[in-house]
DNA sequence: GGACAAACGGAGTCACCACTCCGTATCGTC
DNA sequence: GACGATACGGAGTGGTGACTCCGTTTGTCC
């Protein structure tokens, strides 16, 4: 039995509601707010996702969902080194203004959680395959694993969006990434 | 008229309380808790610290002077080089396990707090010493400036202390800062 | 278009937390 | 050791936020 059209509907807004609201106030932000940003009353949101953590969870699988679409759609570029790069810089730059997305990807690194693992597993196997590539054309060390390139990957998304400067934001990003890179 | 004894014994029992406790359960964690570590009543922790905000502004104050220690202790180091990044992988290993350390740092780069405002300064003038003589010795690129390498460890911070196990940890920290260095 | 199930809204509940207030204890001074 | 000043403890207050409950509305199916 599918779902009333209606109750389809105010879960996708709650859904993106919830997303912009986080994005914007931070993880703290309170489930009436994201209610009224969604056009819906609170028990509405509460019906859809049982729990805050619920929500947060349903909030980072999507936004894994669109990173490991992204990563997919790179696995065949003609150059894996700048695929690979490609990838991270706009992976962060995505999450520029975007605190929430930092926390709730550390989040992810934590529970284990129903919604977001299999999503989770999607994710590092299409990076697994960028960085795979990446390596075999030389443009990364050999010795990276998958892990510690989520480890940039969150590193440089805390710390890179503080930076108002453009050039100088790309400029330290570039240098961050440049770690990975064989000397 | 310098403070009654007993106020200043309970003065830094508090904050020693708080940096324990606002490192094991973040920035969250209730002044009651704190106050129960610290052996005193609530009463106590506010009449020394008037909001939440100012006892975080203290714990941070009090972490960036041993920063600024660390920095101006290693100023004249044979090695400039090893200096800076010794420097740098003890601030991050310092913060383990200390998520709030993070959290704290990135409060300071935002509030023009009155508490925080000076030892940020004679933070920041230590490590640039350190920086420049790093890069006269060659160590580090010419093209980075002091707010990047605050940038790293902040990044560093957040993303490294994730990572279990200890030789895999390091391996990261050291690749991560690689960034900083010429090629 | 009527009937029934599914979903909605939002006032209400409960727990928690920052912060206050004041009777009591401790310190420092003579 | 006595006395005034200073600081302490912790019950109390106001406000906020997650979550519930139920009378009302809306979608769907014949």
């Amino acid at each position: 039995m599918s779902p009333r059209a209606d109750a389809a509907r105010n879960r996708a807004k709650v859904l993106d509601a919830a997303q912009q609201v986080f994005t914007a106030d931070g993880l703290g932000a309170s489930t009436e707010q994201i209610a009224r940003r969604a056009g819906v009353g609170v028990g509405t949101v509460f019906r859809h996702f049982p729990t805050k953590e619920a929500l947060l969870s349903a909030v980072l699988a999507a936004r894994l969902e669109t990173l490991a679409d992204d990563a997919e759609r790179l696995a065949d570029a003609a150059d894996p080194g700048a695929a690979l790069f490609d990838f991270l810089t706009r992976t962060v730059e995505a999450s520029s203004l975007k605190i929430a997305y930092a926390d709730a990807l550390e989040r992810a690194g934590v529970g284990t959680d129903q919604v977001v693992a299999p999503v989770r597993e999607r994710v590092t196997k299409a990076v697994g395959t960028l960085l795979d590539r990446a390596q075999r054309a030389g443009a990364v060390r050999d010795d990276v694993a998958v892990g510690q390139v989520f480890a940039f990957i969150h590193g440089a998304s805390r710390a890179v969006p503080r930076i108002a400067d453009d050039a100088l934001r790309s400029a330290t990003l570039r240098m961050m990434f440049d770690g990975l890179r064989p000397r």
